[in-house]
DNA sequence: CCAGTGATGTTGACGCGTCACTCATTCCGC
DNA sequence: GCGGAATGAGTGACGCGTCAACATCACTGG
């Protein structure tokens, strides 16, 4: 069983890459949103859909789906900003299983001041290294990836 | 303040597409290597350093520099992996201050068994999806965005 | 030698994410 | 209708990661 084919060199560099890049990147990005507007990267990713909602409400299942959270994630989450006041769990008229999410007056304000600056800081760390021509082939590429990835198990 | 630049189609496009295979791609590999091998991606990533070095022995601050994490988090995990025999913890001799950690032999078995599916599985999911000069690109254009990323702050 | 500074490591609190489980409700074949 | 499958949501346990605080030890200038 000694035949594994490990990386080469090439291989190797771009995938230290992917994982340098998940790795730091995020972590950069998260750190400058909790700074500049005690949010986190959850938060932000919830605010986003809830904001851009019409009503600022949302159904917890489209929620997810548009996120692509699974269920107890999303409900883990909504407990705990609803606990910070910026979100607020109501009964779903249409299927008393559900539970919609509304956006409070503070959420929709946290979500404002902090949206400018992460897209400034998206550019200034991530787009802004990169050439016109990198950004289609990266696009193209990760597109690709994504769609071969196996939906929920192997 | 309404003079946000947001992003474009191209940049929007490699923006999702790296934040999209962040999630999804370690969520993958993550599960595979939890069932086939039972390790997590974290005991993964502090094994292979360990088993590369010479007596399977390394002092935490060089075993943290490898794979790029503070001290806390190679402290919590030393003692997660402890707990369950992967690894030991001694004491430095030149150094009262260290800490060394050394790879047992049931986490060399571990890791030997976890490593050939796991890089079958990297180039079945990511690499294998693109092509030579996709790898080149990626791999130069993510070395520089983390080259120019702040090192603590900024 | 000694005080101060910096490096190393550990710990506790807390937020985040997954898994396994439970509960309620809806859907669907019959 | 009715009973079983499927769906939507919540919960507790546990692993993971960061931050702040702390303790210990090394180094350096005087």
């Amino acid at each position: 069983m000694g035949d594994t084919r490990w990386l080469d060199e090439r291989e190797a560099r771009a995938w230290r890459g992917m994982i340098g890049l998940q790795q730091r990147l995020t972590a950069v990005l998260e750190r400058q949103l909790m700074q500049e507007a005690g949010l986190s990267g959850a938060e932000y990713t919830l605010l986003v859909p809830l904001s851009e909602a019409p009503g600022g409400v949302l159904r917890a299942r489209d929620l997810g789906r548009v996120v692509g959270w699974e269920r107890s994630r999303v409900s883990h989450q909504v407990t705990r900003m609803e606990k910070r006041g910026m979100v607020a769990r109501e009964e779903c008229g249409e299927d008393a299983r559900g539970s919609m999410v509304r956006l409070t007056d503070a959420g929709r304000m946290a979500i404002a001041a902090a949206a400018p600056a992460h897209v400034v800081a998206v550019r200034r760390h991530f787009l802004g290294a990169l050439t016109g021509t990198e950004l289609d082939v990266i696009g193209a590429a990760l597109d690709r990836v994504l769609e071969r990835l196996p939906d929920n198990d192997g």
